[in-house]
DNA sequence: TTTATAATGTTATATTGTAACGTTTTTAGT
DNA sequence: ACTAAAAACGTTACAATATAACATTATAAA
């Protein structure tokens, strides 16, 4: 199983991190022969400001204040060339958007959101993808893109007595 | 593994797998209590018309033409309840509502959504459930309501040669 | 340097979902 | 049956999310 970004230790340097993604993002689209225009580094940069999904319009929000011109198409270009390359993923239950710790290989979600805090971690456990392969196969069912978005308590939020407000 | 609604054989029954939908939150209802008054009954209805997951405004459409009254809360609202019954199931992806076959017992959904066709089948696989609650634990996370909608192509569209427009 | 392509700007609008408050219907207690 | 409370529904307005369409600017290729 692979945890690309589990729920993080106290001692988890993120300026680091964001860097790091950063980096990668830039490396893979030079590769690609892409463009990492500024618009979509500061836009990847925005999104990579935690480890919690950001919805389109925050993201606009911050950008309208640095670029007059931002408006919704500027946002929603730069976040499909993102997702186009694997650099973010879409959360759909929380029509929002997280970067992606790992956008080499191309690999359906597996998200952990943590209802309390936000926190969201992204999984690559094949068991599980294994285990949605044999079911639909026996269904008959041609696998394209899986995604598996878990709500539920973080370590942190679990250990804080966030679950049970009753 | 139980599919609940799998990918529908030519012969299938739909009149009767409706009825019998109905008749299921109907007896549901009453056990617990609540009701199923005409407006959210004709909502999932019109939900259950097909295995095609349906959206919010769709349904409108068609009971505006019924009830003059008819705005986005009346749906909304019986969507709610519908929701908070299991009696329907919220596709993330989609922005759109499925019924469900089985709400007697409570679960997360597991749906198998054909991109060319729309038919959507419910799955509720114990061994993906598990796969998915040993993943996760070893994160330290407490699972709540695990989501999983995996898009693809149903057998129909398969054999028909809808998969590689290329 | 000219042309083609890609990226962004700009305006308008589509789609999906809620808030807030009033009215009607149903239920429960008497 | 009568009344108070609760539940369901009606109605208006609006919030939040996303896209269409076309103009302009920047970049790359010839």
């Amino acid at each position: 199983m692979t945890l690309s970004t589990a729920f993080m230790d106290t001692g988890h340097d993120h300026a680091n991190c964001m860097e790091s993604a950063l980096d990668r993002a830039s490396a893979l689209c030079g590769e690609r022969g892409v463009r990492l225009t500024p618009l979509r580094r500061r836009v990847l940069e925005l999104v990579w400001v935690g480890h919690k999904p950001l919805g389109a319009y925050e993201i606009l929000d911050t950008l309208k204040a640095e670029r007059r011109s931002a408006a919704p198409p500027t946002v929603y270009r730069a976040l499909d060339f993102l997702l186009e390359h694997g650099l973010v993923h879409r959360i759909e239950s929380l029509n929002s958007f997280v970067g992606c710790p790992d956008p080499l290989k191309p690999h359906g979600g597996q998200f952990l959101i943590c209802r309390s805090c936000g926190l969201t971690a992204e999984l690559n456990d094949h068991r599980i993808d294994q285990a949605i392969r044999n079911s639909a196969n026996q269904a008959g069912f041609t696998v394209g893109k899986p995604m598996i978005e878990i709500e539920g308590l973080c370590p942190h939020c679990r250990d804080a007595g966030e679950g049970f407000p009753g």
